[in-house]
DNA sequence: CTGTTAGCGCTTTCAT
DNA sequence: ATGAAAGCGCTAACAG
């Protein structure tokens, strides 16, 4: 069926182990067998066969990479990033999508181990230190991405949420509002840790107060659900401010409170997001938000992970830190006085 | 280094046939035999290596799949559909991001060839149907995206862009819009279809024009850039309508208008983009466009690919219909008469 | 500079 | 029901 390199060499006239020579060290064959090997590889359409030179090596030319939701373009920048850096080391990214189930998530680890992948790259759901001790245990690397790891154990890219959760809440605070309301999953890491900076923010200010509006997921879908439930509120108990834990959220909750409903942004209800995702800058009101140079963790990730392929000892814990930018949807409007 | 079947064949006291019949055909082998296997196998902390079993095959357990652009997620919506029919087969997704690019595509494509994957599911950027044809020579059946196939070569999963394009249009000419501008990169076949339908429906009424303002791609900033462009023109020449061949280019043409510029949006000029990404229902001002079943488009595909696989010997080319969505870019607003 | 060969881990006959 | 052994395609070590 297909053409092996015994095909080419018979072709050749040569052995075996002189095309394997001209595919991994033309410099050590002598120029005109290369030619004539070239020659029979061409005519004969030959193709090296990646699960043999897998199998002889030992492991394959891969990294995993799993990540919490690949229609968040967080995660898709992440990746793109660490295509890039994975590339120029001739190694190609095996992007796996967890959706935040941990089955799944299990489920990728376990194709990827028996993929013998070079490492893996991961934003874990659950915790899974010890599943990630067991992949290292068999010489396959983990590094962990957009969560800090917790006693050193791994190297991780991540970005300081608490300072993220921080900037958003104090920029609230200082455009004056006062009833923050915080939306996101609070299962998830990074989500509390934001919420914990947004907490700090507003213990420091007398008379903020700061509720939590729980959802299951981060999405679209379910902002607008969480929306949905502030616009139904009595005005004099609504919030005066949403703060959502990622982009997705803070554009449902948009949508309900502007397309959907009555509510005005930023002038009865300010929102911040957070990622800084492309399309938070298109929104019905452009939405503020808390940009992570998400191409560069996923680079810096590769990084790390190589590392420690090439034996470093030290795990680094690599920490960005977040930026606030600021667009019409935490305007401090002149409107607002009218109240 | 790594644990073996013949590890677990040696603690379980048996042979390593026996284990690969545990592994694959538990019902042949005797209860008990089973549990020791298996107990050895946990003791052991034994994965099956993947690279030893697809050399064995012949072929590895993925499909393959070329997308233009990771971050536009109508193409992650069509790879999760693609997943998730591939996943009921015990077969993988390796996604490829060809960014447009020749030279990515065609590097994806070695690659998979390499990997000797099941198949391939491809958008293609370039006119390869000869570099299909040889993959398919080989035994990796190709089945293209989102885009017809010429002479019915390859099954194909396409929507109808030329009736896309004739529907976005005519919406816009029903709506009262006479100058039209279509704004898209004239190299790519998709947009070529579009483009051709919106042609037609222009044509179906009298003193509407229809101009085209390139774009190098099918991105937001290329949107914005375009906007700009629309944006710094006499009002007197700046058409009335604008339809976008997708939304990210509508997105940022949007933002060039509205938010850049103090161009209104629909009262000035309409907007229609198409793929109806979730993003379109939350722009700055509510994107028309034209839907396409993404997720279903990658589960079709996968299904064909499958056929083929299995031997099927008609190409099949299923076309789904695409659907307008109006929102609030192309209201026929009351304020037009105003002038 | 080139040829020979062992072996990576697994599955699958073919015997027993 | 189980074992023995061949072989998938490739690479690297060794010999010549």
């Amino acid at each position: 069926m297909s053409v092996s390199v015994k095909d080419v060499a018979a072709l050749a006239g040569v052995s075996v182990g002189t095309v394997s020579n001209v595919l991994n060290r033309p410099g050590k064959v002598a120029p005109a067998t290369v030619e004539r090997v070239q020659d029979a590889i061409e005519r004969l359409g030959f193709v090296r066969n990646d699960a043999a030179r897998q199998l002889r090596a030992g492991r394959s030319r891969s990294i995993g990479l799993v990540v919490l939701d690949v229609r968040n373009p967080f995660f898709t920048d992440v990746a793109r990033g660490a295509e890039g850096r994975a590339a120029a080391e001739d190694l190609s990214i095996l992007l796996g999508n967890s959706d935040d189930d941990p089955t799944r998530e299990s489920g990728y680890l376990d194709l990827f181990e028996q993929q013998r992948v070079h490492g893996v790259l991961i934003t874990p759901v659950d915790d899974v230190p010890e599943r990630l001790a067991r992949l290292r245990s068999r010489g396959i690397p983990a590094v962990l991405v957009d969560r800090l790891s917790e006693g050193g154990d791994f190297s991780s890219v991540s970005v300081d949420d608490v300072a993220g959760g921080h900037l958003a809440v104090r920029h609230l605070v200082q455009t004056g509002r006062r009833r923050i309301a915080f939306v996101g999953p609070t299962g998830v890491r990074q989500v509390m840790d934001r919420l914990e900076g947004a907490r700090r923010a507003a213990g420091e200010q007398e008379g903020v107060s700061l509720e939590v509006i729980e959802t299951s997921a981060l999405s679209v879908l379910e902002g607008r659900a969480a929306g949905e439930r502030i616009r139904d509120r009595d005005p004099q108990h609504r919030p005066d401010a949403v703060f959502a834990a990622n982009d997705l959220l803070a554009l449902g909750v948009l949508q309900a409170l502007v397309m959907l409903g009555s509510v005005s942004v930023p002038d009865d209800v300010a929102i911040i997001g957070y990622d800084d995702i492309d399309f938070a800058a298109a929104a019905v009101v452009p939405l503020s938000s808390i940009r992570q140079p998400s191409e560069l963790i996923g680079d810096r990730a590769v990084e790390l992970l190589l590392a420690e392929v090439q034996g470093a000892e030290e795990r680094e814990q690599v920490v960005f830190q977040p930026e606030l930018v600021v667009r019409a949807s935490t305007a401090t409007d002149a409107g607002r006085s009218r109240r």
